[in-house]
DNA sequence: ATGACGATTTACT
DNA sequence: GTAAATCGTCATA
């Protein structure tokens, strides 16, 4: 099993700015096990992350920077490390990324999926109504790049925020007894970038084997 | 000013 | 499996 124990815990330490400063593909893998953690009106929520994407910047056809787009939306990808790229989608979703690399170069993580662990009860009623017929399962709270960040109440107005030193959206370690070992990852490819042509065919989405609260699991 | 589109989700056939 | 929802963003003019 690619973890000793549920992860219920409070607050654990948090992430370090080196720990971001890498490449896509590399944060993307490091990210996995470790924790989103939102902090509303002194409450927390959060969930372990079970699943990532890694967006490769100018050169990446699937990225909001390809080409070295830079709009007021793209922005956050060029900021430091640990950064939130936050944007809005589809006229109802926003999605989340973690900023890496070098400062200027835009490139990102996708958080795809978490796996619960504080605030259930607040995950639940933002995301009622969704769910047909009474309360959304806890597989259905936080698997998918939009229901996360509904779950969590995350928008727009969280981009830019700074996961490292913040206090209202930031990353942890993961919980005692949490070990991602790379076997315990499945690695295969995104979803939702067909239109990119090669670049939809890259190996560089990241999920933990077997956990149920993956958004695509990848075809055996 | 206008039109096409989207790193998705949900409901429905 | 397919289609609708729904509007900010971006490229073009």
């Amino acid at each position: 099993m690619p973890r000793a124990g549920r992860d219920e815990g409070g607050p654990g330490p948090r992430l370090a700015r080196t720990f971001c400063e890498v490449d896509a593909s590399k944060l993307a893998r490091r990210l996995i096990g470790c924790r989103l953690v939102r902090v509303r009106e002194g409450r927390r929520l959060s969930g372990m992350i079970v699943e990532t994407e890694a967006y490769l910047g100018v050169e990446d056809a699937a990225a909001h920077s390809f080409g070295g787009r830079r709009t007021a939306r793209t922005e956050a990808m060029f900021a430091r490390a640990g950064t939130a790229y936050v944007y809005f989608t589809y006229g109802m979703h926003h999605c989340m990324n973690v900023v890496c690399g070098r400062e200027g170069e835009p490139v990102a993580v996708l958080l795809r999926a978490l796996e619960p662990s504080e605030g259930l009860e607040e995950m639940r009623g933002r995301r009622a109504g969704r769910a047909r017929g009474g309360a959304p399962r806890d597989v259905d709270l936080c698997s998918g790049p939009a229901k996360l960040c509904q779950a969590m109440g995350i928008d727009r107005a969280l981009t830019m925020t700074d996961l490292i030193d913040g206090d209202a959206l930031f990353l942890e370690a993961p919980a005692p007894g949490v070990v991602v070992r790379p076997s315990d990852l499945v690695e295969t490819t995104r979803i939702g970038v067909d239109r990119a042509g090669e670049w939809a065919k890259r190996p560089l989405r990241w999920y933990l084997r077997g956990n149920p609260h993956v958004s695509v699991v990848a075809p055996a």
